[in-house]
DNA sequence: TTAATCACG
DNA sequence: ACGTACGTGATTAAC
């Protein structure tokens, strides 16, 4: 079976027009031509390629004036004309319909629908094909046939309709919608049908008569005001069905199917469009053409072989992806006039030559770990391609580089290349040469980019510094001492294994507890416990619906006390055992670029959610200590909502927090109009989750989903704040206009944050993109202030000869592990440059505490 | 590999 | 009519 695609064009277009034209602004490129359908439409064709994997396709389009306008005056009459800004990208779609290798039509004066009608028709007539026709529009339902299937697009997903899905839904057979319309006519073609019938009666009258011609042969039969209607317009449902019907001979050129076959191009045409309209996204998808950078294998053999320079790029190869643990492969080196792979014996000798050179690289911290273990220290590096990549790009977390090289040079900086590898080849050690000119070359640009996209500064006083400091906190690392994690794991066991025991017989039954889909069927079939369902798989089982649970069978709260201890077995005790190293210690790998806000996250172990809110938890943190003295943790308070009150410039939050108020009391009795001392617990915590709600623009059903209140209440809650605080309501609005406009969003240091979901053509992903576009520069501010009093509390130690060191960061807090000697001043340096790192419209106030172990510092 | 769950800010 | 809070990482089950 061959399989044939016809996609109705002009609909494609429409719609992603449409999807994202009303918000307000339209997505332009730099130039101000406006793109968002083609945006949408690009998107899709690339999804029914990837999807539908068709091997024949053709794309129909409406073109000039179409018989049935003709014919018929009032046909489609009332339709707004197509605006401007839609028209101007429908020459494009047909460029890129062409540069992609699909093939397309139009021919006046006949429709879109017409085109597909003709193909269909070929289809029918030729056994070896099935087809699928994709449109939104259901006037071309009366092409499904046993092998035409439709696939009706809807605003998220779609309906695949084959005769049979059809006839289940309809009660008829497909092509009976030309009989529908002709009676119950179309408002939006501005088909008349027949008056005061509409879409009920006219499928009823249908499932009865079979056709409109049966209507009318046995209209004596129909009763009362439905037969006066059909006589009355009679001749308005003939001619109706006449409009609605396909025309399936249209002249086309192509002798047979064959003509359209699909051969998918990656050209330099499209390479070329997507770079005109700035479709970034779309050109990482492609498959690059340009010329392959090439260079004969180089290996150095002594060190007086590479020449003196000004400026070298190095890269450093792995053996892993934890550079704590593996080890190096090699190193390839370039200049302006050379490059060559340098094998582990000559790296220190190279590092040493090049050291007061201008040096360029890609992950600098990694570079820094992985040479101190070798006993050589990183050079100075000026650009670390990595950092600026990350900052730069747009969308895609992962593999920055991998997309953002080029072209041409054959590498791969991800970070799994190694297990591919069968030890060290040639090709590999030519690849590892290739990567460290690729950074030679790149790096200008890269440069330009940054300073054109307004974050060199950004990249230069608070990335590039941060990368060394980072490095250090890794370095040292923290110490865990393994017998309280063994003997709480010992008790933790026998714990979750009374616990099984337990709901085993609770149960009556054994079964997999940690299996939600097993748990869901235990509690919601077998026990028959109310409010199930949800999730694809089985029913949710989570916290929440447990504890909704809560006193309808005892098994419920052995589950949540097993849930809690196994997590914090495999994960806290189990799983930090395994990430101690030989020197007692715990090395976490900080991921500078990868959170799209600007946060720092933490790997291999992740020490930025080791437990704190729940007690038994929280006692893990004994089993960390200082390598000092003691720990100190020096915390941003409520950062975020100074941050909120500095860029709203909301005056009522601005004074609360000048007078140093307690943020939450002080919203709870502007909400509930009481005095602040008439604050209960309850008010003040609902007051809290409503301003956390704010800052991630909550919807009012979400905010009742978590205070368990109604919607209808939550949304009162909300519409309360944004009275109280007119400021931040304002804030959120241009902050999101904003952002449409430029298609991003930024923080006070001017990160930015490219926010693609805005011109998306579904409806939900464009909300998303919202609330992005609100709460990040709130979050990423955040980030920002901390990486900048990271880099100068460093540069400060430094300045002090301080030996004290900080060792984590956890987004509003930093811990170091202190001398005692050092306590005083260590803390005065601290809470000096985390409160005045940057100075907003509020203060920012930063708390702090000591202790012997992590637990006691609070 | 992905979904569900749960730990953190 | 439809779906529902921002940003992360690790573990487990199940495909």
């Amino acid at each position: 079976m061959k399989k044939i695609i016809l996609v109705d064009g002009n609909n494609l277009l429409f719609r992603s027009y449409y999807a994202t034209a009303y918000s307000g602004t339209l997505l332009k490129n730099s130039k101000g031509f406006p793109t968002n359908a083609l945006y949408g439409f690009i998107g899709m064709m690339n999804k029914i390629i990837h999807e539908e994997q068709p091997e024949y396709i053709a794309v129909a389009f409406d073109i000039g004036k179409n018989f049935r306008k003709e014919k018929y005056d009032f046909y489609k009459e009332g339709r707004k004309k197509t605006p401007e800004e839609l028209h101007m990208q429908e020459p494009y779609a047909r460029k890129i319909l062409k540069a992609m290798g699909v093939p397309y039509f139009e021919l006046c004066p006949y429709e879109a629908d017409d085109i597909i009608g003709t193909f269909a028709k070929m289809v029918e007539e030729d056994p070896d094909f099935i087809g699928t026709i994709i449109s939104s529009d259901r006037d071309l339902l009366q092409l499904v046939s046993p092998q035409l299937e439709m696939k009706l697009l809807k605003q998220k997903d779609y309906i695949r309709y084959d005769v049979s899905k059809f006839q289940e839904d309809y009660k008829l057979d497909p092509i009976k919608i030309i009989d529908l319309k002709a009676l119950a006519g179309d408002s939006s073609d501005n088909i008349p049908g027949v008056k005061g019938i509409g879409e009920k009666t006219a499928l009823s009258l249908l499932q009865q008569y079979g056709s409109l011609e049966g209507i009318y042969e046995n209209i004596d039969s129909i009763k009362g005001k439905t037969k006066e209607k059909l006589i009355e317009d009679k001749e308005n449902a003939f001619m109706s069905k006449e409009i609605a019907t396909i025309y399936r001979e249209v002249p086309l050129d192509v002798k047979d199917l064959e003509d359209i076959k699909y051969v998918p191009k990656d050209t330099q045409e499209l390479y070329a469009i997507y770079e005109d309209l700035e479709f970034y996204s779309f050109l990482k998808g492609l498959k690059k053409e340009e010329t392959e950078v090439k260079l004969e294998l180089q290996e150095l053999k002594d060190i007086n072989d590479l020449q003196e320079c000004e400026e070298y790029a190095f890269y450093l190869e792995l053996d892993g992806a934890n550079y704590h643990t593996s080890h190096i492969v090699g190193m390839g080196i370039t200049s302006k006039v050379e490059s060559y792979f340098v094998p582990c014996e000559l790296i220190s000798d190279v590092i040493e030559k090049i050291k007061n050179k201008v040096v360029y690289t890609y992950d600098y911290k990694k570079c820094i770990v992985a040479f101190h273990k070798m006993g050589i220290s990183c050079p100075i590096i000026n650009t670390d391609l990595m950092i600026a990549y990350a900052l730069l790009q747009d969308s895609s977390k992962d593999d920055i580089a991998f997309y953002m090289v080029p072209s041409g040079y054959q590498v791969e900086f991800l970070e799994n290349v190694w297990k591919k590898k069968e030890g060290l080849t040639d090709l590999w050690k030519n690849e590892i040469m290739l990567k460290s000119k690729f950074i030679f070359d790149e790096r200008d640009q890269a440069i330009l980019n940054l300073k054109r996209d307004d974050m060199y500064s950004l990249f230069m006083n608070i990335e590039m510094p941060l990368a060394p400091v980072l490095a250090k906190m890794e370095m040292t690392g923290m110490k865990v001492d393994k017998e309280v994690l063994i003997s709480m794991k010992e008790e933790m066991k026998e714990k979750i294994n009374a616990l099984t025991k337990e709901i085993y017989e609770l149960a009556g039954e054994e079964f997999n507890i940690s299996s939600p889909k097993q748990l869901g069927e235990i509690l919601f079939i077998k026990l028959g416990l109310p409010g199930g369902k949800k999730t694809t798989k089985g029913y949710k089982t989570d916290v929440k619906v447990l504890h909704k649970l809560l006193g309808m069978h005892p098994m419920i709260e052995k589950i949540l006390e097993y849930r809690n201890a196994t997590k914090l077995y495999s994960t806290y005790l189990e799983g930090m055992e395994s990430y101690i190293m030989e020197d007692g210690k715990i090395h976490t790998i900080f991921k500078q670029n990868f959170a799209r806000t600007g946060r720092l996250s933490s790997t291999e172990p992740n020490l930025q959610n080791i437990p704190v809110k729940d007690e038994e938890g929280r006692k893990i943190r004994k089993a960390f200590l200082p390598c000092n003295d003691y720990f100190l943790s020096a915390d941003y308070s409520q950062i975020e909502l100074r941050i909120l009150a500095h860029i709203s410039e909301s005056k009522e939050l601005q004074q609360a927090f000048i007078h140093d108020a307690d943020i939450h009391t002080k919203v709870a009795s502007d909400i509930y109009g009481v005095s602040e001392n008439e604050v209960t617990k309850k008010m003040r915590s609902t007051a809290k989750a409503v301003i956390f709600g704010i800052v991630y623009g909550i919807s009012g059903y979400g905010l009742g989903e978590n205070l368990e209140i109604s919607a209808k209440e939550a949304k009162e809650f909300i519409q309360k704040y944004y009275e109280l605080y007119p400021g931040v309501k304002n804030y959120m609005d241009k902050i999101v206009e904003e952002a449409y406009q430029t298609g991003e969003t930024r923080t006070l240091l001017s990160r930015r944050r490219i926010i693609p979901e805005l011109s998306s053509p579904e409806f939900m992903v464009r909300q998303a993109g919202e609330r992005i576009a609100l709460n990040t520069p709130i979050q990423g501010t955040s980030a920002d202030i901390i990486k900048k009093a990271m880099v100068e509390i460093d540069k400060a130690f430094e300045k002090e000869h301080i030996e004290t060191k900080m060792v984590l960061q956890v987004h509003d807090e930093l811990i170091f592990d202190v001398i005692e000697s050092e306590k005083e001043k260590v803390e005065n340096i601290v809470t000096d440059i985390m409160t005045h790192t940057i100075e907003l419209s509020v203060p920012l106030k930063v708390s702090h505490d000591y202790g012997v172990n992590w637990y006691d510092t609070k």
